[in-house]
DNA sequence: CTGTGATACTATTCTTTGAGGTTA
DNA sequence: TTAACCTCTTTGAATAGTATCACA
């Protein structure tokens, strides 16, 4: 493990970074990321956690995170000033990095700012014999050409990879359709388009008077749109390939591969440009379509269906199973059609060779392409019918889902509600249930649809359109990932209004009700966490159904093992568990409830019981919460605590402190309660295992209410002297490292004197450097000293400084003037438990917010005092130098091997 | 094509009140 | 002499979850 870290952090290191033989234990055959594409990553203004993010994310098949949201999501400026796209569109071949590398990366992702720190601190010599400790998981460049099919080991950063990728490509989609939905509210793009669709029949039948019967107004306005529909298919030409589903990419080599075209980066200028001529991609143009219907005075949402990164690592779209699908396909499917054979147009319009696609891609090269990127050039063939004649005046983009991706709301008044208009791909206006891709659909994946509105706002509109939202699109999403729904909805609050319109009201109860209307789903896979149905077969171990009210039954089996099961409410899936789990929760079970379920439990051997059968076993009985209620403890009588069989007290939650009693949760309370001389029994509160051995936790002490002020008082006392104490000891200590420096300095001089000068960092080893940092921050000059000023300043230790400038530097000469400050500081800051002085090197190890003064603390460069390693071979405690090393109190020791 | 069940593998949960030596 | 502190050790087994494959 520690062999393991050790690699990790050095590979982190500027120095090894993107070097050409990096450790990896999958073969790839592929370049490593440059050097530069690191730099200039971390170079473009996230912050560290978010960069560390990133970068990993980049590396493993980034190229898909940025490209399929980005590049179409960006205005100019942004897309500029974001290196990561410019590099990426430079060479987006160069980093088909894997997940496990990535995994190794990411252990240390928490050390991120801390290394920051080390690499200020002068420790490069110390690394440096650790590069070697590279060469011994590298692989052979042999064997990292070999693309291996090998079944693939998943780790659990690997999912978390997944699903961070996933988070982060949805909210790029987000941000990416938020600025194209704006776009569509431009006043040049509605009236460039306004000007060629303008028509007063159909805008008065979009606009119906208000005064028509609603039969009327309704069916005006259906007819309005499937008019200004078919105009727009008539006008708008796909040229484009849109957005689709991206994929991971596991193990095909990328260096072959080249760029295809697809939706590129986008201007507004751009967009502008496309509201003229009425080409692009069929998401481009079911935006324009948006902003056509905005500024004939329709209210209209723009639809997308997110397609970010899955993060599941199930087979479908994974490059096996896509590669294998290609080809296969590959081997049936001639060279399609030309865009113009297949659309022979006699529309004006018609011109429909296109420069940008070439459909005739040697097949190689498309199979390479169908795993790199995601959308814009998989080239595998939807395998589901074709019920879509290509629209007049469009042109079908070869494989391009027969479904689409970006569609229109149009808000109808007369019926209060909303319309889907699908005028490029469905040809559609209405039949929401029809907008959803077959699950064979490998291009596009309906998991998140999100509607936004003419002012910004977003709702998720997935369950009008999702078929089967619990039994299967709730899988696809966060939902069905722990902590993912909120974070979702995080997102989504983003976006929100802020209050409800009627119309939302209206269709949150629509999407409500059609959720519930889903029905049971017929297969065992389907039910699997299901929100409202259950089986028997998927209950945990602590579950139960209770009432058992079935409400429908599944066959599951193939053939003659056909059985028949029952289906339940999830709402009757209760979570039951034992007495003791109760009793920990702070709950009994009611006398006379009967267990609704039993379970054995095997019986550990106790210790000091060796020899006894330790495979006994015994049935425990488990009950749901509505059979326990609040554990009531027995009160405190006369003063007396009552206590358990081991002498203390349970206070697991709360309520379990007895009554007449109080809990004082305090380390030192013990003492202060033998001092009083009063009953008092140890709380305990937890449990912390070591091994197989689980001690109990003890937090403070309970005693009867009476004494409370008393015991307090004395803690207060005890606490202040404790302080006081440690004030004492840490100065102590400070003098003498103080003496021990000085001494140093004092010796040095003597030598200087002597045998004339000294070349820094020579003779004195470590020490040549750190004492010129000091002699300047002594003089009140250079970098090093400023530094210190400044935390100095921070610390409110200016004073202390001061005096010794006046000459007091030695303890013997003027003790008093220096504890002073120290002692304020140390009980300012102490908090009464594990107040940190924030003089001595324990305590930087422990507490941030520790004062620069010793050796190890990052803030002060100068190096103030005598470094432990390498100098300090007596006087200083030899536990300094770990102090120092674990200045990241999130550091084990396992860290240090790192150096 | 899709769902199912078997299999292989890994991760997570469950457990839930020391002993012995050293130091101050 | 005693109390406080430190170190030692590491243990599976059961269960849950995931991917993959063959097959109906």
């Amino acid at each position: 493990m520690s062999g393991r870290r050790a690699l990790n952090r050095t590979q982190t290191q500027p120095s090894n970074r993107g070097g050409p033989a990096r450790g990896r234990r999958r073969p790839t055959g592929v370049p490593v990321l440059p050097d530069v594409y690191q730099e200039m990553l971390r170079e473009s203004g996230v912050g560290a956690s978010v960069a560390g993010k990133k970068r990993r994310k980049v590396e493993n098949g980034g190229d898909e995170v940025i490209d399929t949201a980005w590049p179409t999501a960006l205005e100019p400026a942004v897309a500029s000033s974001s290196k990561p796209v410019q590099l990426q569109r430079e060479k987006p071949w160069e980093k088909p990095e894997l997940v496990e590398e990535a995994d190794e990366e990411l252990d240390d992702s928490d050390d991120d700012d801390n290394e920051v720190d080390w690499e200020d601190v002068d420790l490069t010599t110390v690394l440096e014999p650790e590069s070697g400790v590279l060469e011994v998981t590298l692989n052979s460049p042999g064997e990292m050409k070999r693309p291996t099919l090998e079944r693939r080991k998943i780790t659990v950063v690997d999912q978390k990879i997944r699903l961070e990728v996933h988070k982060l490509h949805l909210l790029c989609l987000m941000v990416h359709v938020s600025r194209r939905n704006k776009w569509c509210n431009n006043k040049q793009v509605q009236e460039n388009l306004r000007r060629r669709f303008k028509d007063d029949t159909l805008i008065s039948n979009l606009n119906p008077a208000p005064q028509l019967y609603q039969l009327e107004r309704n069916t005006r306005f259906l007819r309005g749109l499937t008019e200004v529909k078919n105009l727009w298919r008539r006008k708008f030409w796909i040229t484009r390939r849109g957005l689709a589903r991206p994929f991971w990419l596991d193990t095909v080599d990328l260096s072959k591969s080249q760029r295809d075209d697809g939706d590129p980066p986008m201007s507004k200028g751009d967009f502008l440009d496309a509201s003229q001529s009425l080409t692009g991609s069929r998401d481009l143009g079911a935006q324009l379509f948006c902003a056509l219907l905005r500024s004939l005075g329709v209210t209209a949402r723009l639809i997308c269906s997110l397609q970010p990164m899955p993060f599941s690592f199930a087979q479908k779209g994974t490059t096996q199973s896509l590669s294998r699908s290609t080809s296969k396909k590959e081997e049936s499917v001639s060279p399609l059609p030309s865009a113009a054979s297949r659309a022979p147009l006699k529309e004006p319009f018609a011109s429909p060779v296109l420069p940008q696609y070439d459909p005739r891609i040697p097949a190689a090269q498309r199979e390479v392409l169908a795993s790199l990127r995601p959308a814009s050039c998989t080239t595998v063939q939807s395998p589901s019918r074709t019920p879509h004649v290509p629209a007049r005046g469009t042109i079908m983009i070869k494989n391009e889902s027969q479904y689409p991706v970006y569609w229109i709301e149009a808000w109808n008044v007369a019926t209060q509600g909303w319309v889907p208009v699908d005028p490029l791909v469905l040809n559609k206006v209405g039949c929401a249930s029809r907008f959803e891709p077959p699950q064979s659909d490998l291009n596009n994946v309906m998991s998140y649809v999100a509607a936004f509105e003419e002012e910004g706002h977003v709702k998720d509109v997935t369950r009008r359109y999702a078929n089967n939202y619990n039994a299967k699109t709730r899988k696809l999403r966060l939902n069905a990932t722990k902590g993912g729904e909120l974070w979702w909805l995080n997102l989504l609050r983003l976006f929100e209004r802020g209050w409800d319109l009627d119309r939302d009201q209206v269709e949150d109860s629509e999407l409500a009700s059609k959720e519930l209307g889903e029905g049971i789903p017929s297969s065992v896979a389907d039910l699997k966490d299901h929100p409202l149905f259950a089986l028997k077969r998927h209950l945990r171990r602590n579950q139960v159904i209770y009432p058992e009210r079935p409400v429908g039954s599944v066959t599951t089996g193939i053939g003659s093992k056909a059985v028949i099961e029952t289906v339940y409410r999830r709402q009757d899936v209760k979570t039951v568990r034992s007495p003791m789990q109760w009793y920990r929760l702070g709950r009994e079970i009611k006398t006379g409830e009967q267990p609704l379920k039993h379970i054995t439990v095997r019986k550990r051997k106790r210790h000091g019981e060796a020899g006894e059968e330790d495979d006994e076993s015994g049935e425990t009985g488990l009950y749901a919460i509505f059979q326990t209620e609040e554990y009531i403890p027995p009160p405190v009588a006369d003063g007396m605590v009552p206590k358990n069989s081991f002498g203390n007290i349970d206070i697991y939650v709360p309520s379990m402190v007895p009554k007449g009693g109080i809990h004082v949760p305090h380390k030192d309370a013990v003492r202060a309660a033998k001092i009083i001389g009063i009953d008092f029994a140890e709380a305990v509160t937890a449990f912390e295992h070591k091994g197989r051995q689980a001690s109990a936790v003890i937090k403070g002490v309970v005693i009867a209410e009476q004494y409370q002020a008393a015991l307090y008082a004395v803690l207060g006392a005890i606490i202040s002297e404790k302080k006081e104490e440690d004030a004492e000891k840490k100065s102590l200590e400070n003098m003498r490292l103080w003496k021990r420096f000085l001494l140093g300095l004092r010796i040095r001089e003597r030598i200087e004197n002597e045998y004339g000068d000294v070349k820094e960092g020579e003779s004195l080893g470590g020490w040549g450097r750190k004492r010129q940092s000091i002699i300047e921050a002594d003089k009140g000059k250079g970098k090093a000293s400023q530094l210190w000023r400044k935390s100095a300043e921070a610390e409110g230790l200016l004073d202390l400084e001061q005096n010794q400038e006046a000459g007091g530097f030695m303890r013997e000469d003027k003790p008093e003037v220096r504890r002073e400050p120290i002692s304020l500081r140390s009980l300012a800051k102490g908090d009464g438990e594990n107040d940190a002085g924030g003089f001595l090197p324990e305590d930087i190890a422990g507490v941030d917010e520790t004062g620069g003064f010793l050796p190890g603390d990052t803030d002060c460069d100068a190096g103030f005092m005598p470094e432990g390693p390498g100098i300090d071979d007596s006087g200083v405690k030899s536990d300094d130098d770990e102090s120092m090393l674990s200045a990241d109190p999130d550091m084990d020791n396992e860290d240090l091997d790192w150096f």
